[in-house]
DNA sequence: CGGCATCCCAAAAGATACTG
DNA sequence: CAGTATCTTTTGGGATGCCG
């Protein structure tokens, strides 16, 4: 890919600033299990997966693998029979708590209006 | 707030609140969409396709697409030789410009955590 | 210029079976 | 219980070419 310094903007240095974070907090199921997380304190494997059913257990394995290693998720393994799991969120996770609340504030206050617009505009 | 609340058992699953937003807003490429729009005020095709120098037009076509089906970017087309096609965000994603700012001020604030965490784990 | 149509592929996700 | 291993499927996205 070419830099084209034609333009009046430096084109090819305009990237997302909050793009690293959409893909560490948005990716799939990865927001549903930290929004879970943060509801519960502490929940276990077959909690979460009972939670949002249409998760594969491997899926699920991945996701919170990912981030246990992005250090939003603590995993906790209990030498039991039968063995038992907690996860939790962690403080760096819980500041991401306001942001959840207002992404849920703006759907509350604005999806009927993106549901009108798609109607709108698949009758024409 | 401790939310214990004991009443699980029902397989509905418990779905995140705010999951359409991310559907609407995070996927790839179209937060980056807007984000440039709230910045510009409109934008031709060609200037969005050399600030993501990433995208092929295919795909920022069908992103533009949906973005204006959903109510979140208006299109406006000038029949002139050559063609040109305006783009902006409407005032309903205009609304989402303080979620963009937050999104921001947390990637600056706790990132290098993240990436600190990736180190360490990855030490391990 | 700003697309759409078509073909194609790699990566992500799902299904299933099995184990410490 | 909490995963892992393997295989299959799906689908998002890239490459190319044509058109108003």
């Amino acid at each position: 890919m070419e830099i084209d310094m034609v333009d009046e903007d430096h084109l090819a240095g305009d990237p997302c600033p909050f793009e690293p974070v959409v893909d560490l907090v948005f990716a799939r199921w990865t927001s549903h299990v930290l929004w879970l997380l943060s509801q519960h304190q502490h929940m276990r494997f077959g909690e979460l997966q009972s939670h949002i059913p249409a998760v594969t257990p491997k899926v699920l394995t991945e996701r919170l693998r990912r981030l246990e290693r992005d250090g939003l998720v603590e995993r906790t393994y209990h030498r039991e029979i039968p063995p038992r799991v907690e996860y939790s969120i962690t403080p760096l996770a819980s500041t991401l708590t306001p942001i959840f609340r207002t992404l849920t504030a703006w759907s509350e206050d604005h999806l009927h209006a993106v549901l009108d617009a798609r109607d709108r505009f698949d009758q024409k």
